[in-house]
Parts: C-alpha cells; sequence; structure tokens
DNA sequence: CCTCATTTGTACGTATGTATC
DNA sequence: TGATACATACGTACAAATGAG
C-alpha cells in the first residue's frame, strides 16, 4: 500500500472533521501557520489541501480572515440533494444494495461507447437504492470496468459513499463527467422500487464519470424522484 | 485598474491559445520549465496557471508526459442540447416570444429568495417557446431584475440567444448559477405549448444566474420535452 | 531489460503584498 | 494602527513516471 502525500493526508483528516461535524458550517479552520506546524508540514503543503478543499466545496478562504467551513457537499457528484420544502440537514439518507456487487460481461453503457478493453474485462455491476428518511429516492445502477479493484465485489457498501471508497481503498477520484438527463415515467420496476403509481413521472441521469486513473471510467444511471426533493447543481 | 497575478495572466494567455486552436485537442503543452523560461515566471507559477486549465478542463496532466490539451470545455454546466437519434447539428432551433417582454412586480422568483433591491425595482418578464425542427421542445420563462436594461422590452429576442443580447447590449456576462431539476407531469399550460397528452412527464428546471455585475441575477424556470432529445452536460 | 534525459509531483524555504479586524 | 491571515511569487531539492534508445 503507498504512502499518501502529505497533502492528501491532510485534506482527508480535516475533510473527516468537517465530515464528523468537529468543525461545523460556519467555524473558521485553524490557521495556515497553525496547521503547518501542528501537523508538521509546510504552509505551503497546507495549502495544497486547502484548495482542494474550496474545489471540492468543504470551505471557503478569505483573504485577512481564514478558511470558513461550507460544510458537506451532500449528493452525487454535481448535482447535490436539495429538499423543496425543508432543509435536508436533518434527513438521514441511508442506501441499501440491491442483491450484491457481481462480476458480468457489460450488456450496454446506457447511451455511451465502450472501448474494446472495456468490453473484455468485464464490468462490476451493484445496483442501489437509496432514501431519504425512508422514503426511497434514488435508484441507481453502477458499472465500473473489472480492472485493479481487488475484493471490491465483497466490499460492504451500505450506507457508504461509493466515492469515499473508490478514493480511500483504491486511489481513484472522480475528476468529471459527461451527463445526460432526461424526465420519464415509471415504469414497473421503477414503481415497485419508489412505490409510486404507474406513470408517475421520474428523473433519469445517464452519467459517465472520468477519473484520475487514464481509460478508466464508471458508467451510471439514476432514477430520481423529485416530489420533494429537486436535483441542485452549480455551474 | 488592477494588475492581475503573473498566474492569472498566464492562464489566460494558455485558455486563450487553447480556445483560438493554436494548442488543439491531444497536442503536448509547453513543458512547465519551458512556459517558466519563455514567461519569465517561476515553475511553482506556471504550475498554479496550470492547475486552474486541469480545474477548468482544458488540460490533463500526466507525470512523466506533459500537459496534453483536452479541449475546450462544453457549455461549462450549462446543460446544452444533445438529441437522442441524431446530432443535432442539422437540426434548427427557432425562438419564439410569447406575448412580449414587460416590466412587472415580482410574483415569485420560483424557489429563491429575492433581495429588497430586487422587490423593489420589479422585474422584466416574458416567456419563449423554442422550438426543433418545428416541434416545442422548450418553454422557457425569464425574469430579470428592472435594473440598468434600457429599451430592453422594446428590443426584438426572435431568434437572438438572449445571453448573446446581455453580452452584446449591456456588458452582462453570465458567470454561473445554480438550478434545481425536477421530473414533473405536463399540466393544461404546458400541454398546450408541447402539443402532448395529460401526464406527459416534463422536466423543469429552475435557474438563477450569476453575473459579472453585482447583485444582478437571472431568474429562469425551463420546461423541457426529453422524448427525443436530453439534456446533456459536462462537469 | 536497463539506462538516461525529460517531465511532472511533492515538499521544503523565504520574502513581500494585501485584506480583515 | 498593528497584529493576523491569506495571496503571490521567487527559490531549491529530490521522487516518480514516461519514453527513447
Amino acid at each position: 500500500m503507498a504512502e499518501l502525500p502529505e497533502h492528501k493526508k491532510l485534506y482527508e483528516a480535516l475533510r473527516r472533521l468537517i465530515s464528523d461535524g468537529v468543525y461545523a458550517e460556519g467555524d473558521l479552520l485553524p490557521s495556515e501557520n497553525e496547521l503547518s506546524s501542528v501537523h508538521g508540514v509546510a504552509r505551503h503543503t497546507v495549502r495544497k489541501a486547502l484548495d482542494r478543499l474550496v474545489v471540492d466545496g468543504y470551505i471557503l478562504k478569505h483573504q485577512g480572515k481564514g478558511s470558513v467551513v461550507k460544510g458537506v457537499p451532500k449528493g452525487i457528484g454535481i448535482l447535490s440533494l436539495m429538499s423543496t420544502t425543508s432543509a435536508v440537514g436533518d434527513n438521514i439518507l441511508t442506501t441499501k444494495i440491491i442483491g450484491r456487487p457481481e462480476v458480468r460481461a457489460w450488456k450496454e453503457a446506457f447511451t455511451f461507447e465502450l472501448s474494446d478493453v472495456e468490453k473484455e474485462v468485464g464490468c462490476i455491476y451493484f445496483e442501489r437504492l437509496r432514501s431519504l428518511n425512508g422514503k426511497p429516492v434514488f435508484y441507481d445502477i453502477t458499472m465500473l470496468p473489472n480492472l485493479n479493484f481487488p475484493r471490491f465485489t465483497s466490499l460492504n457498501l451500505e450506507n457508504k459513499s461509493l466515492f469515499d471508497v473508490l478514493r480511500t481503498k483504491y486511489q481513484i477520484e472522480v475528476t468529471g463527467g459527461v451527463q445526460q438527463i432526461f424526465a420519464i415515467k415509471a415504469d414497473a420496476k421503477l414503481q415497485e422500487h419508489f412505490r409510486v403509481r404507474p406513470g408517475h413521472p421520474v428523473l433519469r441521469l445517464n452519467r459517465k464519470l472520468n477519473t484520475n486513473k487514464m481509460g478508466v471510467y464508471i458508467y451510471s444511471q439514476v432514477f430520481c424522484i423529485t416530489d420533494e426533493l429537486g436535483l441542485s447543481g452549480t455551474f
């Protein structure tokens, strides 16, 4: 297992402190010089970690003032969860894996083209149902190429963020991607998962996510009920 | 006018070279040391400029290899039109203004909060119906604060891009924004505009767009039929 | 397969400018 | 006004990945 670079270790440490609520929204982080001496790294290294936290939306920096905690960016990548009725902060998002991750041949990658290498190695496939306060709101299908993911199928992904697992276990970071968005009617499977009536409007997203590993893409199809919450994103 | 910092000047210069096609997709940028000596700045400064180009999606960096031009990020965050059946290039998008732009009090800004200043000055309101090859696909409501838009209500917006008009006539540039996305059923008004049956699934976007003018935001609500085309975006 | 020059990544140091309180 | 904190920018050194030979 490769040792993580200092700036990444600090990034993970600070990110965790924010996720765990040790630093809450509005709090000031320790100054760069303080973090530098406390963690025994150069200020430049601290700045690199903080830069990343800014890009990821955890903090805001203000010259002369300090680094203010913005909060934990919730949701799936760029599109984050947003309640239409009340704040999302008090709500509880739980994740359930349907079936269990398995290796299989690609059926298709929705509307995206697959490379020959991807076709050859097959894919790791799993489905998840995510609920907010017990009500199902996301149903998603995820496919990864079966490359460099030792023991992935035996990992417990319940209530864990896929992105966190990929980053911490496999050093894979999602760097961006493309997505297509549609409004559709619920079919039989969606009706069952979401417990809605036939014809209920559902949001569908086809996504291809880029990573920091050359040639490694994550494909996912996300279905979402937007009755009580919308998908929110900045650009 | 404040002088731009070196790393930003270099960023702008390189960004422009990529936009203008001097460096095309797949090309290798000059090495960091070369850029450093050519532009007379430290390597650290070059790296800062390149970091920004990576974040913005213009280049990819590979250790031991160099910085590869990725291209011009298309419609950053702004969901762009994408056909599900064929290329959109050959299709014709026409815009029709429904009614005519008028000044009125804000009814509401969808789910967004309005400032006191915005409430006081009122808004410029108009609705548009955009069609692809004669079939209506977008119906949108746009609201601007009634500030600094002389003669706006008498402008002819037919078949013109609102963003282009704002930029060329009023020096207002859209710099980003937030949006919420929902899947809904067509109501009576949407049924009529889109000529679809009751209950047809429709995509709804509530958008608040930031501009380069402090305190000036554009609010819009976009309805979209995604039967034959999806909204596509990069992130 | 190995070596070597090149290129980016990490990490350190130092100095000075600028915004906030 | 002064102390503090972040921003910019110069420098050095070595590690790690790439690709040519």
